[in-house]
DNA sequence: GTGTGTGCAAAAGGTTTGCAAGAAA
DNA sequence: TTTCTTGCAAACCTTTTGCACACAC
């Protein structure tokens, strides 16, 4: 359980009022054990679920926007007609279940060093993404 | 110049009837040298462009659809507020230019081939897609 | 008090759908 | 003539925006 303090600070740091609704979604985002993988309507849902009182949509995007921009989250990028959102902002990619729509991590030990070999002149990398898209062993691809 | 002829072969073989609007979107998606990457309103625009008859929304985003099913177009993953499609339908990855917002094919010879060291029990992997973002080398990132 | 953040409703933008008319088999 | 395809408009869904009110400092 981290403490309201920490948060606090946190956004401090980053420049954030530290607001209720900012707050609420520190809770559900960052104090938990794993990952959390979302899209803004599960994060919607999580929160009427968990709380009594509403966030609206509209701060919902603001925050997850000013989260994202500040490296607390990562976007990913998936074709998808929505947006998916990951709480663990370290180098990472991602296995993506077809059958369940379910992002899982894929960790350092489990995918080999990616290396470019040419870059593209005058540009630099700013992130290497891979998806790896799974899907039930016994299910027909078409 | 690929014959007329090839396409109404290629769409008779895969189930689809070679109407006008199919063929003509063979022509200008397939009948090309370099791999064309697009976006359905780079594509509707490339049409009005070239041709004198339009093609309604509705007929190319489900033509699109269709040989996507097929396997002649791929999809590619980039979080944006729009679905991008690439006429090089063998595996390989993509360079993104943040500052453009246009897709490079990242060919073999450009990237170490990559590899998944671990499997997610019972699942197996369908595709591997890597997203480099590039952005010019002199430009502050936020 | 000043500036920032919130929330609502409306708007925007891409994509999908229902259905009637048209074309292919 | 039967089935598939097209095209339009409306619907849909996610995301963004404008603006008044509220809150943090």
């Amino acid at each position: 359980m981290i403490k309201n303090s920490e948060f606090i600070e946190k956004l401090r740091s980053s420049g954030l009022r530290p607001t209720k609704q900012r707050l609420k979604l520190c809770e559900i985002l960052f104090d938990r054990e794993k990952t959390f993988h979302f899209t803004i309507n599960d994060l919607a849902k999580t929160i009427s679920d968990k709380l009594n009182e509403k966030i609206s949509l509209a701060t919902i995007y603001n925050t997850v926007h000013a989260f994202k921009n500040k490296g607390y989250l990562k976007e990913i990028s998936i074709n998808s007609d929505k947006s998916y959102f990951d709480t663990n902002n370290t180098d990472h990619h991602h296995f993506f279940d077809e059958d369940t729509n379910e992002l899982i991590d894929c960790g350092d030990e489990e995918i080999e060093k990616i290396k470019i070999l040419k870059n593209i002149s005058g540009k630099k990398i700013n992130s290497i993404e891979v998806l790896i898209r799974v899907a039930s062993d016994n299910q027909n691809q078409n």
